[in-house]
DNA sequence: AGCACGCCGACT
DNA sequence: GTCGGCGTGCTC
């Protein structure tokens, strides 16, 4: 008798595995592998959807087998490329079925999907025409008058962009209605990256020799690769800021098109702006989708809609891209491929180069990989030979650099300085103010970590087995080492200089803030951080109100950076670049690198240049100096020789395992029962040896506590023991023996390579 | 997860 | 006696 293997739509790891339902007659047709179907579950006989995932025979069934209820109508099947997908995905990242159906599958379409709508506001008149009539307004019709303000500039504006609270310019706006200036007008909302999508055939700019050579390596590699049917390569396309990597890429994505390949282009989220996408339909048009979160429900269904149709071509977006079912996959770009947001937050925690490589080796894509400062592990990776490295060193356009100021802090301490602002940034501030300029400045998160540092001579107390930031912990009073769990007693004294102006690091952007405003009282603020900025959206908001010069100054942590490239930033201040530096994690050096890479190699705009100030109490780390010469190649041979002397990727591959829960004590002990269990069973398999240097913790995470949970994780390395062993034995503690070690109340799961280890 | 079954205490 | 508390176990 032939079942269907089905996956039940639920998020549980209970019911994680395939379940048989027989395949009635009248659904024989409509069934296939991959249907969404509808089925009854449990003994309530409760109905539930799920994914038919295969076929099978049984013989005599020792249970009794339901019927399939049906076939859910307008989700297309999952293809066979999909399905293999997901079964790698559930073995690579050790996450449920479902978790990995949801990560492949498109976003599902919810009935008729219900639109809000935006409420705009509109001149009916010209722009002369009303300058007469502001005119005739009356002065104590102040808000009118404020309001026909920005109707001189623009056509159409949105109601609520408009300033003040919603019912004072309401009033307003209905009298300037009834007097038939203004109308207000409803729209379906609609993201403005999908607003532009006709080819224009733009004139092109001539590539540059070494664009040229660039982009004949890669197309001859891509040729290759589809008359010998074999895998696809990797390339790993290094180049500075304005080399020209987004001419090579399209160059790229045209030969595809050309040999009737389709192509996937990911862009971090935060950086694909109307004017990237402008780049892209140029050139290209409508055979574009995009995926993307500013897009609507609806938009973002009708994308997805033109690829599953086979309408597009070349899909464009964030880190869920790369999951598109584009037919004859050729070409996958990915810009910016250092970018921490290509890791996926939520089970399965992929990372999208990961998917793209597999996608490389089934599918027989090419793989580009752009970064002005990649990853270290993919630079290890082009400098093997895994991938095939490129480089471009010259700028394309005449791109002048901003003039960079390094302060040393531990001077401003000798001049009886003991604020977070040196003299110099603070006049620079000043001055920037004066002529109008807008400043942006730079803070980490707070409360994150606490470190000690002193004052004096920048030194930081580490880690002797991890090389890592050791955190400062108040309750106890002690210094914890985040990695291996190590404690010390807080210096009160500097080991190298003798100093005893031992310092706590961990001011955050609040505190930042309040400096500011009362350094600066007349100037106009903006904070961007975690706390301000949950709500979706807010982040557009604050960014776009800096845009329009709504502010002078803007105080973030990295997610700012985008605001650099905005044409009235003359001055960037680096807060303290220790910040980063000193965060307890293996990356720390890294994001320093690439942050300051970022700000010292931003273009110059227009006439003024534009300055960075960089704030540090230890200008000679190989991190800052290198970032200040723009020297990618200097900063990887310093930082490959630590991470291979203190064993992190890519010289090991990194398993976290992560538990939380309400109940600290089950947490911790869930924790322990796991940890002895691998340690155990690796202890059996004759692996006694490396049982100190493998298994690290459990420790509580960086951050405690979240939510009235308690977080306690595990940090798992193959040091002297094979990878697949390694995770088979994590596979048979968490998945396979879940009941036996971890009680329901506590929450598991598995990141594999993380990010950071933050 | 979500539901049923079942085995004890306190309530009409 | 029996109503309902939640601990236990199963879902094709
Ligand atoms: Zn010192
Ligand atoms: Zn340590």
């Amino acid at each position: 008798m032939e079942v269907a293997k089905v996956i039940i739509d639920q998020n549980s790891h209970h019911t994680d595995r395939p379940f048989d339902y027989k395949i009635p007659g009248e659904l024989r047709e409509a069934v296939k592998v991959g249907s969404r179907v509808q089925v009854t579950f449990g003994k309530g006989h409760k109905k539930m959807e799920g994914y038919v995932l295969g076929v099978k025979d049984i013989e005599k069934p020792r249970y009794t087998i339901k019927n399939l209820q049906g076939v859910v109508q307008n989700v297309p099947p999952l293809s066979e490329l999909q399905i293999d997908m997901i079964l790698w995905m559930k073995k690579t990242y050790l996450c449920t079925y479902m978790e990995a159906i949801s990560a492949v599958a498109p976003p599902k379409a919810y009935g008729n999907i219900k639109e809000k709508k935006d409420v705009y506001v509109r001149r009916k008149i010209s722009s002369e025409k009303l300058e007469s009539q502001l005119e005739k307004t009356p002065n104590n019709a102040k808000r009118q008058r404020e309001i026909l303000q920005y109707f001189l500039e623009e056509e159409e504006l949105l109601l609520k962009s408009l300033p003040g609270i919603k019912s004072l310019y309401k009033n307003a706006v209905n009298a300037l209605e009834k007097k038939g200036i203004l109308e207000v007008i409803e729209k379906e909302k609609a993201s403005k990256l999908l607003s532009m999508k006709s080819p224009s055939n733009p004139p092109r700019v001539p590539l540059t020799t070494e664009q040229k050579k660039a982009l004949e390596t890669m197309k001859e590699g891509f040729q290759q690769t589809q008359q010998n049917g074999v895998k696809g390569k990797t390339y790993l396309l290094h180049g500075v800021t304005g080399s020209g990597k987004t001419e090579l890429y399209l160059g790229l994505i045209e030969k595809a098109l050309e040999m009737g390949k389709t192509a996937i282009v990911l862009v971090p989220e935060i950086s694909l702006t109307p004017q990237t996408m402008e780049r892209f339909t140029a050139r290209f048009g409508e055979a574009i989708a995009l995926i993307h979160s500013s897009l609507t429900l609806k938009e973002r269904y009708h994308e997805w809609e033109k690829i599953q149709q086979g309408k597009a071509k070349i899909v464009i977006g964030a880190r869920s891209a790369i999951f598109a079912n584009l037919e004859n996959l050729g070409m996958i770009v990915v810009d910016e491929e250092h970018e921490y947001t290509y890791k996926s937050e939520q089970n399965p925690k992929y990372h999208a180069i990961e998917i793209a490589k597999y996608r490389s080796e089934k599918e027989g894509a090419q793989v580009i990989l752009g970064s002005a400062t990649p990853s270290v592990e993919s630079y290890y990776r082009g400098e093997k030979g895994i991938y095939e490295l490129i480089s471009l060193d010259r700028r394309v356009t005449k791109h002048q650099l901003p003039q960079v100021e390094m302060v040393d802090m531990r001077e401003e301490l000798d001049v009886g300085n003991l604020s977070m602002i040196s003299g110099s940034l603070k006049s620079q501030i000043e001055e920037n103010l004066k002529n109008r300029g807008q400043t942006i400045l730079f803070l980490n998160r707070r409360g994150f970590s606490t470190f000690l540092s002193c004052k004096k001579c920048g030194y930081v107390e580490k880690c002797q087995d991890c090389d890592i930031t050791m955190t400062y912990h108040l309750p106890s009073d002690e210094l914890i080492c985040h990695y291996c769990g190590k404690k010390k007693k807080p210096i009160t004294e500097c080991p190298d200089c003798g100093s005893t102006t031992i310092k706590h690091f961990g001011y955050g952007t609040q505190k930042l803030e309040k400096n500011i405003e009362n350094l600066f009282p007349q100037a106009r603020i903006l904070r961007m951080d975690v706390d301000t900025t949950t709500e979706k959206g807010a982040h557009e908001k604050v960014l776009n109100a800096f845009k329009n010069r709504e502010a002078d100054i803007l105080i973030g942590t990295q997610m700012i950076s985008k605001g650099l490239d905005f044409p009235g930033v003359t001055l960037v201040g680096i807060i303290a670049a220790d910040s980063i530096l000193n965060l307890p994690d293996f990356r720390a050096s890294e994001r320093t690198f690439q942050l300051l890479t970022q700000v010292a190699g931003r273009a110059g705009r227009g006439e003024d240049l534009g300055s960075v100030v960089l704030q540090t109490y230890k200008p000679e780390h190989y991190s800052i100096e290198e970032a200040i010469k723009q020297d990618y190649v200097g900063f990887y041979k310093r930082e490959i020789g630590l991470r291979e002397a203190f064993e992190y990727p890519p010289f090991t591959a990194l398993y976290l395992v992560n538990l939380m829960g309400e109940d600290e004590d089950k947490v911790y002990n869930t924790a322990i029962k796991i940890s002895k269990g691998i340690r155990y069973i690796l202890k059996n398999e004759g692996h006694s040896d490396c049982l100190e240097e493998c298994i690290l913790g459990p420790n509580p995470s960086v951050i405690t506590k979240i939510n009235k949970n308690y977080r306690y994780r595990i940090l798992l390395k193959n040091i002297n023991i094979d990878k697949q062993l390694l995770k088979k034995v994590l596979k048979y503690v968490c998945i396979n023996k879940r009941k036996q070690f971890v009680p329901d109340e506590v929450n598991l799961s598995i990141d594999f390579n993380p990010y950071s280890i933050i």
